[in-house]
RNA sequence: GGGUAGGUAGUCAAGUGGCCAACGACAACAGACUGUAAAUCUGUCCUCUUACGAGUUCGAAGGUUCGAAUCCUUCCCUGCCCA
Protein backbone atom coordinates (compact mmCIF):
# COMPACT_ATOMS: atom_id res chain seq x y z
CA UNK A 1 0.00 0.00 0.00
CA UNK A 2 1.30 2.81 -1.08
CA UNK A 3 1.21 6.73 -1.61
CA UNK A 4 -0.51 8.00 -5.42
CA UNK A 5 2.32 8.06 -8.04
CA UNK A 6 1.98 9.83 -11.22
CA UNK A 7 4.42 9.73 -14.20
CA UNK A 8 4.32 11.54 -16.98
CA UNK A 9 4.68 9.46 -20.31
CA UNK A 10 4.25 11.85 -22.95
CA UNK A 11 4.20 15.21 -24.02
CA UNK A 12 3.10 17.44 -26.82
CA UNK A 13 5.53 19.97 -28.97
CA UNK A 14 3.15 22.78 -29.90
CA UNK A 15 1.20 22.78 -26.54
CA UNK A 16 1.53 21.80 -23.07
CA UNK A 17 -0.71 18.81 -23.21
CA UNK A 18 0.86 15.63 -21.44
CA UNK A 19 -0.21 11.83 -20.75
CA UNK A 20 0.23 10.49 -17.77
CA UNK A 21 -0.08 7.31 -15.34
CA UNK A 22 -1.43 7.43 -11.75
CA UNK A 23 -1.56 4.57 -10.11
CA UNK A 24 -3.24 4.23 -6.26
CA UNK A 25 -3.98 1.08 -4.28
CA UNK A 26 -7.15 0.60 -6.41
CA UNK A 27 -5.87 0.53 -9.55
CA UNK A 28 -4.44 2.78 -12.01
CA UNK A 29 -6.20 5.77 -14.03
CA UNK A 30 -4.73 6.78 -17.70
CA UNK A 31 -3.97 10.50 -18.27
CA UNK A 32 -5.73 12.81 -19.45
CA UNK A 33 -9.39 11.53 -17.27
CA UNK A 34 -12.44 12.59 -17.20
CA UNK A 35 -14.16 11.60 -13.55
CA UNK A 36 -17.94 10.89 -13.04
CA UNK A 37 -19.82 12.95 -10.55
CA UNK A 38 -21.24 10.20 -8.14
CA UNK A 39 -22.64 12.87 -5.15
CA UNK A 40 -24.27 10.37 -2.84
CA UNK A 41 -22.74 7.25 -3.60
CA UNK A 42 -24.08 6.84 -7.15
CA UNK A 43 -23.22 8.47 -10.44
CA UNK A 44 -27.35 9.53 -10.79
CA UNK A 45 -29.32 7.06 -12.71
CA UNK A 46 -25.89 4.83 -13.58
CA UNK A 47 -25.20 1.66 -12.36
CA UNK A 48 -21.52 0.53 -11.32
CA UNK A 49 -21.60 -2.02 -13.81
CA UNK A 50 -22.76 0.31 -16.42
CA UNK A 51 -19.80 2.54 -15.66
CA UNK A 52 -17.18 -0.21 -15.73
CA UNK A 53 -18.82 -1.47 -19.38
CA UNK A 54 -20.10 0.75 -20.70
CA UNK A 55 -18.44 4.19 -19.58
CA UNK A 56 -15.20 2.36 -18.97
CA UNK A 57 -14.76 4.59 -16.44
CA UNK A 58 -11.82 4.27 -14.15
CA UNK A 59 -12.38 6.45 -10.93
CA UNK A 60 -15.43 8.26 -9.82
CA UNK A 61 -16.04 11.38 -7.33
CA UNK A 62 -17.95 11.11 -4.09
CA UNK A 63 -19.05 14.65 -2.17
CA UNK A 64 -18.48 14.81 1.55
CA UNK A 65 -21.07 16.84 2.42
CA UNK A 66 -23.80 15.15 0.83
CA UNK A 67 -22.66 11.70 2.07
CA UNK A 68 -21.95 13.16 5.51
CA UNK A 69 -25.57 14.12 5.65
CA UNK A 70 -26.86 10.76 4.13
CA UNK A 71 -26.14 8.04 4.92
CA UNK A 72 -23.96 9.32 7.78
CA UNK A 73 -20.40 8.16 9.09
CA UNK A 74 -21.97 5.41 10.95
CA UNK A 75 -23.11 3.59 8.01
CA UNK A 76 -19.91 4.29 5.68
CA UNK A 77 -17.54 3.43 8.47
CA UNK A 78 -19.36 0.08 9.39
CA UNK A 79 -19.60 -0.67 5.84
CA UNK A 80 -15.74 -0.51 5.84
CA UNK A 81 -15.77 2.87 3.65
CA UNK A 82 -17.52 3.82 0.38
CA UNK A 83 -15.67 1.04 -1.52
CA UNK A 84 -17.54 -1.77 0.15
CA UNK A 85 -20.52 0.12 0.24
CA UNK A 86 -21.42 1.10 -3.40
CA UNK A 87 -19.12 -1.75 -4.52
CA UNK A 88 -16.93 0.75 -6.61
CA UNK A 89 -13.56 -1.49 -6.28
CA UNK A 90 -11.77 1.55 -8.67
CA UNK A 91 -10.34 4.70 -6.95
CA UNK A 92 -12.98 7.22 -5.72
CA UNK A 93 -12.40 10.67 -5.14
CA UNK A 94 -13.95 12.78 -2.49
CA UNK A 95 -14.47 16.51 -2.93
CA UNK A 96 -14.50 18.38 0.35
CA UNK A 97 -17.78 19.68 0.71
CA UNK A 98 -15.84 23.18 -0.57
CA UNK A 99 -18.26 23.55 -3.66
CA UNK A 100 -21.38 23.49 -1.27
CA UNK A 101 -19.64 26.53 0.21
CA UNK A 102 -20.50 27.82 -2.76
CA UNK A 103 -24.21 26.26 -4.13
CA UNK A 104 -25.36 26.47 -1.04
CA UNK A 105 -24.84 30.15 -0.49
CA UNK A 106 -28.60 30.74 0.74
CA UNK A 107 -27.70 28.56 3.60
CA UNK A 108 -24.50 29.01 4.94
CA UNK A 109 -21.95 30.68 7.11
CA UNK A 110 -18.59 31.06 6.73
CA UNK A 111 -16.03 31.88 9.55
CA UNK A 112 -12.55 31.54 10.23
CA UNK A 113 -13.19 28.01 12.30
CA UNK A 114 -15.34 26.67 9.19
CA UNK A 115 -18.69 26.87 7.85
CA UNK A 116 -21.91 26.13 9.43
CA UNK A 117 -23.88 24.68 6.64
CA UNK A 118 -27.93 24.36 7.50
CA UNK A 119 -28.89 20.77 5.64
CA UNK A 120 -30.83 20.82 2.64
CA UNK A 121 -32.40 17.41 4.02
CA UNK A 122 -33.85 19.09 7.28
CA UNK A 123 -32.64 21.87 7.66
CA UNK A 124 -29.95 20.92 10.48
CA UNK A 125 -26.98 22.95 11.50
CA UNK A 126 -23.49 21.12 10.96
CA UNK A 127 -20.07 22.77 11.11
CA UNK A 128 -17.56 21.88 8.41
CA UNK A 129 -14.23 22.83 9.84
CA UNK A 130 -10.98 21.72 7.94
CA UNK A 131 -10.22 19.24 10.62
CA UNK A 132 -14.17 17.50 10.39
CA UNK A 133 -13.84 17.10 6.86
CA UNK A 134 -10.43 15.45 6.89
CA UNK A 135 -11.95 13.18 9.44
CA UNK A 136 -15.33 13.01 7.15
CA UNK A 137 -13.57 11.60 4.24
CA UNK A 138 -10.71 9.67 5.99
CA UNK A 139 -14.36 8.04 6.93
CA UNK A 140 -15.75 7.96 3.56
CA UNK A 141 -12.37 6.10 2.50
CA UNK A 142 -11.38 8.32 -1.30
CA UNK A 143 -8.28 7.51 -2.80
CA UNK A 144 -7.92 10.58 -3.43
CA UNK A 145 -9.20 13.42 -1.29
CA UNK A 146 -9.90 17.00 -1.56
CA UNK A 147 -9.07 19.71 1.08
CA UNK A 148 -11.89 22.43 2.63
CA UNK A 149 -11.88 25.34 0.34
CA UNK A 150 -13.92 28.38 -0.49
CA UNK A 151 -15.10 28.32 -3.69
CA UNK A 152 -15.80 32.35 -4.18
CA UNK A 153 -18.90 33.26 -6.48
CA UNK A 154 -18.16 35.01 -9.52
CA UNK A 155 -17.99 37.75 -10.09
CA UNK A 156 -16.26 38.53 -6.70
CA UNK A 157 -14.77 42.10 -5.85
CA UNK A 158 -10.65 41.37 -5.44
CA UNK A 159 -11.13 42.60 -2.03
CA UNK A 160 -13.10 39.57 -1.35
CA UNK A 161 -11.16 37.19 -3.40
CA UNK A 162 -7.93 37.82 -1.77
CA UNK A 163 -9.39 37.93 1.50
CA UNK A 164 -11.36 34.44 0.48
CA UNK A 165 -8.30 32.67 -0.94
CA UNK A 166 -5.98 33.43 2.23
CA UNK A 167 -8.61 31.65 4.27
CA UNK A 168 -8.32 28.87 2.01
CA UNK A 169 -4.72 29.05 2.57
CA UNK A 170 -5.24 28.81 6.63
CA UNK A 171 -7.38 26.17 5.72
CA UNK A 172 -4.72 24.03 4.27
CA UNK A 173 -2.69 24.35 6.50
CA UNK A 174 -4.85 22.81 8.96
CA UNK A 175 -6.09 20.05 6.36
CA UNK A 176 -2.54 18.58 6.35
CA UNK A 177 -1.87 19.00 9.72
CA UNK A 178 -4.76 17.00 10.62
CA UNK A 179 -4.32 14.77 7.71
CA UNK A 180 -0.98 14.03 8.78
CA UNK A 181 -2.18 13.25 11.93
CA UNK A 182 -4.36 10.95 10.92
CA UNK A 183 -4.07 7.22 9.54
CA UNK A 184 -5.55 5.61 6.88
CA UNK A 185 -9.42 3.50 7.88
CA UNK A 186 -9.23 0.82 6.04
CA UNK A 187 -6.00 -0.50 4.50
CA UNK A 188 -4.90 2.03 1.40
CA UNK A 189 -3.42 4.82 1.07
CA UNK A 190 -5.49 8.26 1.11
CA UNK A 191 -4.08 11.15 -0.31
CA UNK A 192 -4.87 14.79 0.15
CA UNK A 193 -4.72 17.26 -2.66
CA UNK A 194 -4.31 21.45 -2.23
CA UNK A 195 -6.60 23.37 -3.89
CA UNK A 196 -6.09 26.89 -5.68
CA UNK A 197 -8.25 29.55 -5.77
CA UNK A 198 -8.10 33.30 -6.46
CA UNK A 199 -10.95 34.21 -7.95
CA UNK A 200 -10.36 35.59 -12.01
CA UNK A 201 -7.23 37.19 -10.82
CA UNK A 202 -4.11 36.25 -12.02
CA UNK A 203 -1.50 37.98 -8.87
CA UNK A 204 -3.82 35.90 -6.46
CA UNK A 205 -3.92 32.65 -8.61
CA UNK A 206 -0.14 33.13 -8.75
CA UNK A 207 0.23 33.32 -5.46
CA UNK A 208 -2.04 30.43 -4.45
CA UNK A 209 -0.36 28.55 -7.08
CA UNK A 210 3.10 28.99 -5.23
CA UNK A 211 1.16 28.37 -1.78
CA UNK A 212 -0.13 25.53 -2.84
CA UNK A 213 3.03 23.88 -4.39
CA UNK A 214 4.69 24.64 -1.30
CA UNK A 215 2.37 21.91 0.00
CA UNK A 216 4.56 19.47 -2.19
CA UNK A 217 1.60 17.31 -2.45
CA UNK A 218 0.92 14.09 -4.90
CA UNK A 219 -1.67 16.27 -7.15
CA UNK A 220 -2.67 19.74 -6.93
CA UNK A 221 -6.27 20.70 -8.03
CA UNK A 222 -7.54 23.89 -9.33
CA UNK A 223 -10.92 25.23 -8.25
CA UNK A 224 -13.19 28.02 -8.44
CA UNK A 225 -13.49 28.18 -12.33
CA UNK A 226 -16.55 27.27 -14.34
CA UNK A 227 -19.11 29.76 -12.21
CA UNK A 228 -20.27 32.14 -14.39
CA UNK A 229 -16.55 34.00 -15.76
CA UNK A 230 -15.97 34.18 -19.61
CA UNK A 231 -14.32 31.32 -21.37
CA UNK A 232 -11.41 32.87 -22.35
CA UNK A 233 -11.07 33.51 -18.84
CA UNK A 234 -11.02 30.13 -17.79
CA UNK A 235 -8.53 29.04 -20.39
CA UNK A 236 -6.63 31.77 -19.36
CA UNK A 237 -6.30 31.42 -15.71
CA UNK A 238 -6.29 27.83 -16.21
CA UNK A 239 -3.51 28.11 -18.26
CA UNK A 240 -1.64 30.21 -15.42
CA UNK A 241 -2.44 27.71 -13.01
CA UNK A 242 -0.80 24.82 -14.97
CA UNK A 243 2.34 26.84 -15.78
CA UNK A 244 2.75 27.75 -11.99
CA UNK A 245 2.21 23.99 -10.22
CA UNK A 246 4.81 21.35 -10.48
CA UNK A 247 4.95 19.67 -13.74
CA UNK A 248 5.55 16.50 -12.15
CA UNK A 249 2.46 16.15 -10.45
CA UNK A 250 -1.32 15.83 -11.94
CA UNK A 251 -3.25 18.89 -12.25
CA UNK A 252 -6.45 18.76 -11.30
CA UNK A 253 -8.98 21.48 -12.97
CA UNK A 254 -12.48 20.92 -10.51
CA UNK A 255 -15.93 21.31 -12.18
CA UNK A 256 -14.98 21.67 -15.50
CA UNK A 257 -16.68 21.18 -18.24
CA UNK A 258 -18.03 20.80 -21.40
CA UNK A 259 -16.49 18.81 -24.10
CA UNK A 260 -14.37 21.99 -26.10
CA UNK A 261 -13.59 23.03 -22.72
CA UNK A 262 -11.71 19.72 -21.43
CA UNK A 263 -9.88 19.52 -25.09
CA UNK A 264 -8.64 23.10 -24.41
CA UNK A 265 -7.84 22.91 -20.46
CA UNK A 266 -5.58 19.68 -21.78
CA UNK A 267 -3.89 21.78 -24.26
CA UNK A 268 -3.19 24.21 -20.99
CA UNK A 269 -1.84 21.01 -19.38
CA UNK A 270 -4.23 19.22 -17.28
CA UNK A 271 -4.64 15.97 -16.32
CA UNK A 272 -7.92 15.13 -14.52
CA UNK A 273 -11.18 16.36 -14.50
CA UNK A 274 -15.09 16.01 -13.51
CA UNK A 275 -18.12 17.87 -14.34
CA UNK A 276 -22.18 17.26 -13.48
CA UNK A 277 -22.94 18.42 -17.30
CA UNK A 278 -22.96 14.99 -18.83
CA UNK A 279 -25.44 13.48 -16.47
CA UNK A 280 -27.21 16.66 -15.13
CA UNK A 281 -27.47 18.32 -18.66
CA UNK A 282 -28.15 14.22 -20.16
CA UNK A 283 -31.32 13.83 -17.92
CA UNK A 284 -32.27 17.02 -18.97
CA UNK A 285 -32.34 16.23 -22.81
CA UNK A 286 -29.05 17.57 -23.79
CA UNK A 287 -26.94 14.99 -25.64
CA UNK A 288 -23.05 15.86 -26.34
CA UNK A 289 -21.80 13.52 -29.23
CA UNK A 290 -18.96 13.33 -31.58
CA UNK A 291 -20.42 15.66 -34.39
CA UNK A 292 -21.81 18.10 -31.80
CA UNK A 293 -24.80 18.94 -29.71
CA UNK A 294 -27.87 17.37 -29.47
CA UNK A 295 -31.30 18.42 -27.45
CA UNK A 296 -33.12 15.16 -27.71
CA UNK A 297 -36.30 16.96 -26.91
CA UNK A 298 -36.36 18.88 -29.98
CA UNK A 299 -39.17 17.34 -32.18
CA UNK A 300 -36.33 17.13 -35.42
CA UNK A 301 -35.27 14.08 -33.75
CA UNK A 302 -38.75 12.45 -33.56
CA UNK A 303 -38.65 9.88 -36.76
CA UNK A 304 -34.68 9.94 -36.66
CA UNK A 305 -33.75 6.30 -35.95
CA UNK A 306 -30.41 6.19 -36.67
CA UNK A 307 -27.87 5.23 -33.33
CA UNK A 308 -27.34 8.02 -30.99
CA UNK A 309 -23.46 7.70 -31.62
CA UNK A 310 -22.41 4.71 -33.79
CA UNK A 311 -18.83 6.26 -33.46
CA UNK A 312 -18.61 5.89 -29.54
CA UNK A 313 -17.60 2.53 -28.05
CA UNK A 314 -20.67 1.76 -25.77
CA UNK A 315 -23.25 -0.62 -26.39
CA UNK A 316 -25.78 1.98 -25.39
CA UNK A 317 -24.29 4.81 -27.97
CA UNK A 318 -24.92 2.67 -30.67
CA UNK A 319 -28.34 0.41 -30.13
CA UNK A 320 -30.28 3.04 -29.27
CA UNK A 321 -31.79 5.33 -31.68
CA UNK A 322 -32.34 9.06 -31.10
CA UNK A 323 -35.98 8.72 -31.90
CA UNK A 324 -36.35 5.98 -29.00
CA UNK A 325 -34.57 8.03 -26.68
CA UNK A 326 -36.48 11.06 -27.49
CA UNK A 327 -39.32 9.24 -26.80
CA UNK A 328 -38.19 8.09 -23.32
CA UNK A 329 -37.17 11.49 -22.63
CA UNK A 330 -40.53 12.55 -23.17
CA UNK A 331 -42.51 10.07 -21.52
CA UNK A 332 -40.04 10.43 -18.35
CA UNK A 333 -39.31 6.92 -18.84
CA UNK A 334 -36.27 6.17 -16.26
CA UNK A 335 -34.02 4.25 -19.05
CA UNK A 336 -34.03 7.25 -20.49
CA UNK A 337 -32.32 8.90 -18.02
CA UNK A 338 -29.65 5.94 -17.87
CA UNK A 339 -29.17 5.69 -21.77
CA UNK A 340 -28.80 9.75 -21.56
CA UNK A 341 -26.37 9.63 -18.98
CA UNK A 342 -24.32 6.37 -20.26
CA UNK A 343 -24.18 7.82 -23.68
CA UNK A 344 -22.55 11.47 -22.63
CA UNK A 345 -20.30 9.72 -19.71
CA UNK A 346 -19.39 7.19 -22.39
CA UNK A 347 -18.72 10.26 -24.92
CA UNK A 348 -16.43 12.32 -22.54
CA UNK A 349 -14.66 8.89 -21.25
CA UNK A 350 -14.06 8.39 -25.07
CA UNK A 351 -13.21 11.69 -25.52
CA UNK A 352 -10.32 12.13 -22.99
CA UNK A 353 -9.18 8.63 -24.68
CA UNK A 354 -8.99 10.35 -27.93
CA UNK A 355 -6.72 13.11 -26.56
CA UNK A 356 -4.39 10.44 -25.02
CA UNK A 357 -4.35 8.98 -28.25
CA UNK A 358 -3.35 12.31 -29.96
CA UNK A 359 -0.86 13.54 -27.73
CA UNK A 360 1.32 10.32 -27.86
CA UNK A 361 1.53 10.48 -31.90
CA UNK A 362 2.13 13.89 -31.71
CA UNK A 363 -0.47 15.47 -33.03
CA UNK A 364 -2.87 17.05 -30.33
CA UNK A 365 -2.97 20.78 -31.50
CA UNK A 366 -4.62 20.70 -34.50
CA UNK A 367 -6.99 17.57 -33.80
CA UNK A 368 -8.03 19.63 -30.85
CA UNK A 369 -8.46 22.76 -33.16
CA UNK A 370 -10.64 20.43 -35.43
CA UNK A 371 -12.43 18.63 -32.68
CA UNK A 372 -13.77 22.23 -30.45
CA UNK A 373 -15.36 23.31 -33.68
CA UNK A 374 -17.23 20.24 -34.20
CA UNK A 375 -18.36 19.70 -30.88
CA UNK A 376 -19.48 23.01 -30.28
CA UNK A 377 -21.88 22.53 -33.38
CA UNK A 378 -25.38 22.60 -32.09
CA UNK A 379 -27.23 19.65 -34.22
C1' G B 1 -91.03 10.42 -25.39
C1' G B 2 -90.42 12.76 -20.07
C1' G B 3 -86.95 14.68 -16.52
C1' U B 4 -82.18 16.42 -15.35
C1' A B 5 -76.96 18.02 -15.70
C1' G B 6 -74.01 20.05 -19.12
C1' G B 7 -71.50 21.98 -23.97
C1' U B 8 -65.14 27.31 -22.54
C1' A B 9 -58.70 27.51 -26.41
C1' G B 10 -54.86 20.55 -28.31
C1' U B 11 -57.01 17.90 -23.57
C1' C B 12 -59.04 18.40 -18.63
C1' A B 13 -61.02 22.43 -16.15
C1' A B 14 -62.17 27.63 -13.57
C1' G B 15 -65.11 31.75 -14.70
C1' U B 16 -71.63 32.87 -14.28
C1' G B 17 -73.10 41.09 -16.69
C1' G B 18 -67.68 45.23 -17.17
C1' C B 19 -61.14 44.01 -13.66
C1' C B 20 -61.71 38.12 -19.81
C1' A B 21 -57.98 36.43 -24.99
C1' A B 22 -60.50 34.15 -20.50
C1' C B 23 -57.44 31.04 -13.42
C1' G B 24 -55.16 26.41 -13.09
C1' A B 25 -53.32 21.58 -14.68
C1' C B 26 -51.58 18.59 -18.53
C1' A B 27 -49.84 18.10 -23.42
C1' A B 28 -47.00 20.56 -27.17
C1' C B 29 -42.84 23.77 -28.65
C1' A B 30 -38.20 26.21 -27.35
C1' G B 31 -34.27 27.63 -23.80
C1' A B 32 -31.07 27.07 -19.38
C1' C B 33 -27.92 23.69 -16.67
C1' U B 34 -19.89 23.37 -15.67
C1' G B 35 -16.03 20.25 -7.83
C1' U B 36 -25.19 17.97 -8.39
C1' A B 37 -30.50 21.31 -2.77
C1' A B 38 -31.55 19.90 -10.42
C1' A B 39 -35.51 12.97 -13.59
C1' U B 40 -34.96 20.44 -12.17
C1' C B 41 -35.92 25.41 -13.68
C1' U B 42 -37.52 29.29 -17.35
C1' G B 43 -40.24 31.05 -21.57
C1' U B 44 -44.08 30.48 -25.43
C1' C B 45 -48.60 28.30 -26.03
C1' C B 46 -56.47 31.59 -30.50
C1' U B 47 -54.53 34.50 -35.20
C1' C B 48 -51.09 38.40 -37.17
C1' U B 49 -46.64 41.24 -34.97
C1' U B 50 -39.65 41.13 -32.50
C1' A B 51 -42.52 44.27 -29.41
C1' C B 52 -46.28 48.06 -28.78
C1' G B 53 -50.64 46.63 -30.52
C1' A B 54 -54.56 44.86 -33.76
C1' G B 55 -58.15 41.12 -35.07
C1' U B 56 -61.36 36.99 -34.22
C1' U B 57 -63.33 33.63 -29.66
C1' C B 58 -66.35 30.54 -24.90
C1' G B 59 -72.07 24.54 -29.22
C1' A B 60 -75.30 27.53 -33.30
C1' A B 61 -78.52 31.50 -34.53
C1' G B 62 -81.24 35.48 -32.83
C1' G B 63 -82.33 38.96 -28.75
C1' U B 64 -81.79 42.18 -24.02
C1' U B 65 -77.91 45.75 -22.46
C1' C B 66 -73.73 51.45 -22.87
C1' G B 67 -71.35 46.50 -22.24
C1' A B 68 -72.44 39.18 -22.68
C1' A B 69 -68.47 33.24 -22.00
C1' U B 70 -71.88 35.05 -18.23
C1' C B 71 -79.19 37.14 -18.89
C1' C B 72 -83.54 35.66 -22.50
C1' U B 73 -85.56 32.67 -26.90
C1' U B 74 -85.15 28.81 -30.38
C1' C B 75 -82.28 25.03 -32.34
C1' C B 76 -78.19 21.29 -32.31
C1' C B 77 -75.24 17.92 -29.43
C1' U B 78 -73.56 14.95 -24.94
C1' G B 79 -73.99 12.42 -19.98
C1' C B 80 -77.30 10.44 -16.35
C1' C B 81 -82.33 8.95 -14.53
C1' C B 82 -87.44 7.43 -15.77
C1' A B 83 -90.57 5.27 -19.57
Amino acid sequence: MAALQFELTGGCPDSAARTGRITTDHGEILTPIFMPVGTAGSVKAVSQQQLKEEVKASIILGNTYHLYLRPGLEVLEEAGGLHRFNGWDRPILTDSGGYQVFSLSGTRKIQEEGVVFQSHIDGSRHLFSPEKVMDIQRTIGGDIIMAFDECPPYPSEYGYAEKSMHLTHRWLDRCFTHFESTADKYGYTQNLFPIVQGSVFPDLRKASCAYVSGKNAVGNAIGGLSVGEPEQQLYDICQACCEDLPVHRPRYLMGVGTPWNILECIARGVDMFDCVMPTRNGRNAMLFTSRGVINIDNKRWEKDFSPIDEGIDCAFSQFYSKAYLRHLIKSKEFLGLTIASVHNLAFYLHLVREARTHILQGDFLSWKNSQCEILKQRL
